[in-house]
DNA sequence: ATTATCTATAGATCTATAGATAATGC
DNA sequence: ATTATCTATAGATCTATAGATAATGC
């Protein structure tokens, strides 16, 4: 039954891996233990070989799903260069994110959640906000930091905020109509 | 044992109002019926007279807490006149609102969760929704109904992810920034 | 010998229901 | 007689732990 040192820290990585999918599928309560161990193909017990509860779990979850957004969101603009901000947010703002939990931000899909559950959880999705913050800074336009970094903070909201009540919406057509008028208002000038 | 007809109705409204709040505190799943039914001041068993089933009553919960924001909303707007965008702004990312969740909006509190429960949850939401940017539409400035429309939509979505990320940063100065940077990005002129 | 994983289970909790109780309302 | 509420519990589920097992790594 035991495996070999490398097998098991690959056995701890695809529990937490398992654990980001199905946590912002389903919520933290949605999932339980024994469910999440069957997913990544072990049994319930091993668990706590290498956690030592399930909220120390959801806090690496949390901190390894925002490290994968931020790498990406660094990319994007990267590759975007002068219209950094735009590929940010067409793809923040894209029906595939929106429909797509299992990927997607944990600031949208677990936010609320994550603050009330307090302690690490809250800690590690804060930290993984300051993470995204920093690459919105870099992208967004600007003639200062400060200016900077409150267009950067405005943007992050309504980014949030679209997909949150795009996926609150049960018609596609206002969902729709959320996600096009807040990527309309966040890329186009500002000034009509 | 037995109440008044009318006795057994208000019993009904305060099992509603009781779970509005708890709800909005702990979410959905951070409070079962027996917590809400002593909340209330009744026993476990009797909630089934009430409601057809747990989900049922978040569906109403639900409902009657964004009916009240509307309400609220209205009152706001009403008195406030020509400033009417400037009052709900101030009013939904206050630190009272921030702080406070029993209270607040449900779209803050209980959106992602809502969203992934569907069914009735959900769509007693989205209506909730809906009636936010009614308000909404008649406070933002704009010279056609249909770039209210998208005021409305823009704002709305600032406005809760704002208050979504608020509650997660974990440091009150970052908290208190993101609002003062997004209700200076909502109130003062858009152009620099 | 160590340790990653397994089986099995303790103990707590959750939703929902069954049947008893007692006051209302005909 | 009806019915709102109560007590008690069924049945499912959840987190966490105890102890067994078997392969690694000294």
């Amino acid at each position: 039954m035991k495996v070999t040192r490398e097998q098991a820290a690959q056995n701890r990585e695809r529990i937490i891996k398992t654990a980001a999918r199905l946590f912002r599928e389903k919520g933290f309560d949605g999932v339980g233990v024994a469910d999440l161990m069957k997913s990544a193909g072990l049994t319930h017990g091993g668990f706590y070989g290498h956690f030592a509860s399930k909220s120390d779990l959801a806090a690496k979850a949390c901190e390894i799903s925002l490290a994968a957004s931020r790498e990406k969101w660094a990319r994007l603009a990267e590759a975007a260069g002068e219209d950094a901000l735009a590929a940010l947010v067409d793809n923040y703002l894209s029906d595939v994110h929106r429909d797509r939990l299992s990927s997607g931000c944990v600031l949208s899909t677990l936010g609320p959640e994550a603050a009330r559950e307090g302690g690490p959880v809250k800690h590690a999705v804060a930290n993984g906000l300051k993470g995204l913050l920093e690459v919105l800074e870099q992208s967004v336009p600007g003639r200062s930091p400060e200016q900077r970094r409150k267009a950067a903070l405005a943007a992050m909201a309504q980014m949030v905020g679209a997909v949150v009540l795009s996926r609150i919406a049960d018609d596609e057509a206002l969902s729709d109509e959320i996600l096009a008028a807040v990527r309309s208002d966040l890329i186009d000038p500002a000034c009509d």
